[in-house]
DNA sequence: ACACAATTTAGAATTATTCTAAAATGGCTC
DNA sequence: GAGCCATTTTAGAATAATTCTAAATTGTGT
């Protein structure tokens, strides 16, 4: 059964368009980031990285999974989230009391968070100036500086 | 020696003694923001709101309650917690994936996460300056700002 | 094709938190 | 202070996100 696909596995499942390109640009991605490019790991980074930024949980990630038909358990997704985060392909947002968002957004930026829809949206690192920043601790550097506007409802 | 502060809570004070003064502020304290004082709320708020600036879990809070002899469940803790965050008396601070910290610090101000001891630090806000933020969107207001430093280990 | 290492997986385990319904307490009124 | 009703507290069950585990599968070099 297997046979019939033979050599080729990855053309098992099918982006909309642009098959080679973006299925060449994808493998090529994750090997320069030293990730074996395997089924799985490929179909989420097809789908993570379309150029589209993306916030999204696990679970999130997951359903997109399934619906795209796409075998990839839940313990695959979250260990391929962490994998992509920590070879620094994606980021990790952590804002809501219980809800860990990954962003495919790896750009300078920050985010609102808005209360009332529990959304989270990109800001252009342009439009948020910081001008003065702490001396840092003894021992420590400076890994990324978060910025959070939260909104609620207003008039 | 506390007398001297009597009627101002918020200056900062070394916990342990005190008693009758520091009951009175606690009690007032909750009363004014429409909060019973139960027995298990003026210990809660005795302990938080002591002067000294915490960041604490919940589970942190409920074994400093233990640790002082005072019956208070776990269960209380996380609702008077949350009670004391919703009159604003305290804050939430969500940096660490599944970990809310409580934070007794209620003037401005923002924070240091170290990465590889997993503690939080204040930073006044006088030592951040945001010069510029983006236009919010429609039917939107300013909650707050965040802004959390991720310091890893350095040179 | 063969063997060995890496990966995936289902399901169990863990952890922080919330829920529930019963027991205790607080604040009234008489 | 006894009685009463609303509020609060509580132990333990329930939930939800995430991690772990150990077995099955897949990938790669030979």
């Amino acid at each position: 059964m297997r046979a019939i696909i033979g050599h080729n596995w990855r053309m098992k499942t099918k982006p909309q368009h642009d098959h080679s390109a973006k299925l060449l640009q994808v493998t090529e991605l994750l090997q320069r980031s030293g990730i074996r490019p395997t089924r799985q790991r490929t179909a989420l980074a097809r789908y993570l990285f379309d150029g589209c930024d993306k916030h999204m949980t696990a679970e999130q990630v997951h359903a997109a999974m399934r619906k795209a038909k796409t075998g990839v358990s839940l313990a695959t997704v979250y260990n391929t989230l962490h994998q992509f985060t920590e070879a620094g392909l994606m980021h990790q947002v952590v804002i809501d009391s219980n809800r860990v968002y990954f962003d495919t957004n790896i750009h300078d930026h920050h985010h609102f968070f808005d209360e009332t829809t529990g959304m989270l949206h990109d800001v252009p690192a342009k439009h948020v100036h910081i001008s003065r920043l702490p001396k840092l601790p003894a021992g420590r550097e400076l890994d990324r500086v978060d910025v959070v506007i939260r909104l609620r409802a207003g008039k």
